[in-house]
DNA sequence: TCCATAGTTCAATAATTCCGAACTATTGAA
DNA sequence: TTCAATAGTTCGGAATTATTGAACTATGGA
């Protein structure tokens, strides 16, 4: 546990695109957009996603540089890391989530 | 053959990011940004990928209305539908295509 | 202490992608 | 008018990735 946050320089532009082409991510990502921080669960609240493959799906948020996670108590709790993703991919986070 | 090309309207955002979460098709839309259109091998000069696999990666930009495809004589000329993909996605190409 | 909660990890299966081989179509040369 | 070369597609098996159930860890509350 303790999870490792990349420095954003180190992550690949296609990395980046990948981690966002999901539409279970993309619902990660627009919720917490906005939040101050949500736990696994609130982030991703469509209920037929098994947690394994939830999990999952934050650890490539996390390797993306898209996502910090912290533990506090027994949840998680998830936050975007949107001020040092867009130093690194100008605009690119806003004209995803600005779209449909 | 004669391709298909899709109504941008009914391509996903989750499809378009997918289509350049890649190296390779990264490489190919930087190329057609800029050129009026490139044949295949031009579009992607980078010597060891396998014709099935670049084919393939036209393909998939194609089915997401990034990459429009044209038969003459015995090459295929493929262009950029820019001014499409900014319409049903503003400012995400510019956001990509600017960064490294 | 014991149970419920919140999520991770592992390993097997499912789904995708990659690529060699065979094919189609076009052009230019003999 | 054939023949070989070129430019790319398609097919199917191999390699790679993603998904998921089951077992596990850690925390908090009764």
């Amino acid at each position: 546990m303790a999870f490792v946050h990349p420095n954003l320089d180190d992550v690949p532009l296609a990395a980046a695109l990948h981690a966002l082409a999901d539409p279970a991510r993309l619902e990660i990502v627009r919720n917490l957009a906005g939040e101050s921080g949500l736990n696994c669960e609130n982030a991703l609240p469509s209920g037929d996603i098994p947690k394994s493959t939830r999990s999952n799906h934050f650890k490539v948020l996390r390797a993306a540089g898209l996502v910090e996670t912290e533990k506090a108590g027994r949840e998680y709790i998830n936050r975007l890391r949107k001020r040092e993703f867009d130093r690194r991919f100008p605009k690119l986070l806003d004209a995803v989530l600005k779209s449909r």
